[in-house]
DNA sequence: AATTGTCGCAACCGCGGTTCT
DNA sequence: TAGAACCGCGGTTGCGACAAT
């Protein structure tokens, strides 16, 4: 047999603790420590609570050296260049920031800096915006492991139509290598995402359509307002490793957390896609420049776009 | 002044890995 | 070695405070 449950559920108090049971907590701790067995601990200390509440109090309000308030910008650059590197990891970010909690970061990023570094405009400018934008989008799904995020980078004429050349990418953290079944899962998911949440495209027979189909006038039939969804059929983990790809080069990264690219185009050469040495490609989290991160940032936000008027060509998002 | 809506934060829940009997 | 509890984590919820109407 194991051990004996931890609490009697029904006779344990819960909600917000009182001043009285702080102190009670409190002086426990610093008179005893937590002895390792924060079950045990509420009986000795005399308190109502489950075990794992009274921890969760130490943890996030009592213990000394707790920093409540105001984050500074200092801070926010951290959270912000952790985040982008290994996610929503709030204890790792928290290690980093001393007196901090990660329930603490994690409140403050969804309630402050996600807003706080995120420029998006207003719904109703949306779909008549004539200068340059990127639209992020990111899907998740339960019945897969895979979950990914990626953006698209489009320069649209002031009539709505699609000019130049156009480039899509993908990134995710979760894609294992040589694994085809993987990439046509995140394909078929990217083309759901795709269809979900950009209202501005449509997916048809593997072709990614900005605007309608009629706005298709090439003279050797090519269309410059369709992006083909191919597969990376075959690629190899290792940061640089060059690739190809229906006619693109591009390079994948694999860094700390096996983060992996999969880079789809539309067929033509993707000048412009290099690794980068900064930022964003950097090895180091904390190198990310404030404006870069709050492109990271945006790619963490469902079902949310992000507007940015000042970027034109392409970009790979990842984080 | 009363009502409704929004925001921020503390606390809870459930899960996965670890430890113990 | 199996099974149950413990621990720590991230996601979610509930509620009080404040703002807007």
């Amino acid at each position: 047999m194991g051990r004996a449950p931890c609490c009697d559920k029904a006779n344990v108090k819960r909600g917000p603790w009182s001043l009285e049971e702080d102190a009670k907590l409190k002086e426990y701790i610093d008179k005893y420590g937590t002895g390792g067995n924060w079950i045990a601990l509420p009986q000795k200390a005399g308190l109502k609570r489950c075990g794992k509440s009274c921890r969760l109090r130490w943890l996030n309000y009592l213990r000394p050296n707790i920093k409540h308030g105001e984050f500074s910008d200092d801070e926010d650059k951290i959270i912000c260049s952790l985040f982008a590197s290994i996610g929503s990891r709030w204890s790792i970010i928290a290690a980093q920031l001393p007196g901090r909690t990660d329930n603490d970061i994690k409140n403050y990023w969804n309630t402050n800096l996600k807003k706080k570094l995120k420029g998006i405009i207003p719904q109703s400018q949306r779909n008549t915006q004539p200068s340059t934008f990127s639209s992020i989008f990111q899907t998740s799904s339960s019945s897969s492991p895979l979950s990914f995020k990626g953006c698209i980078n489009s320069c649209y004429n002031t009539n709505g139509s699609l000019k130049g050349t156009e480039s899509i990418s993908f990134s995710s953290s979760l894609l294992s290598c040589n694994s085809s079944a993987s990439t046509n899962s995140l394909l078929h998911q990217t083309q759901e995402s795709l269809l979900g949440h950009m209202e501005n495209y449509q997916v048809k027979d593997n072709l990614l359509m900005f605007g309608n189909e009629a706005s298709c006038s090439s003279s050797d039939g090519s269309c410059n307002n369709q992006i083909r969804l191919g597969k990376v059929a075959d690629y190899e983990c290792g940061r640089g490793t060059e690739i190809e790809e229906m006619g693109m080069q591009n390079y994948i990264y694999n860094g700390a957390e096996e983060t992996q690219k999969l880079i789809l185009s539309n067929g033509g050469s993707l000048s412009g896609w290099t690794e980068k040495q900064n930022g964003l490609w950097g090895d180091n989290p904390l190198d990310y420049g404030l404006e870069e991160i709050k492109q990271l940032i945006s790619t963490t936000s469902c079902n949310n776009f992000l507007f940015d008027e000042n970027k034109t060509g392409e970009r790979a998002l990842y984080y």
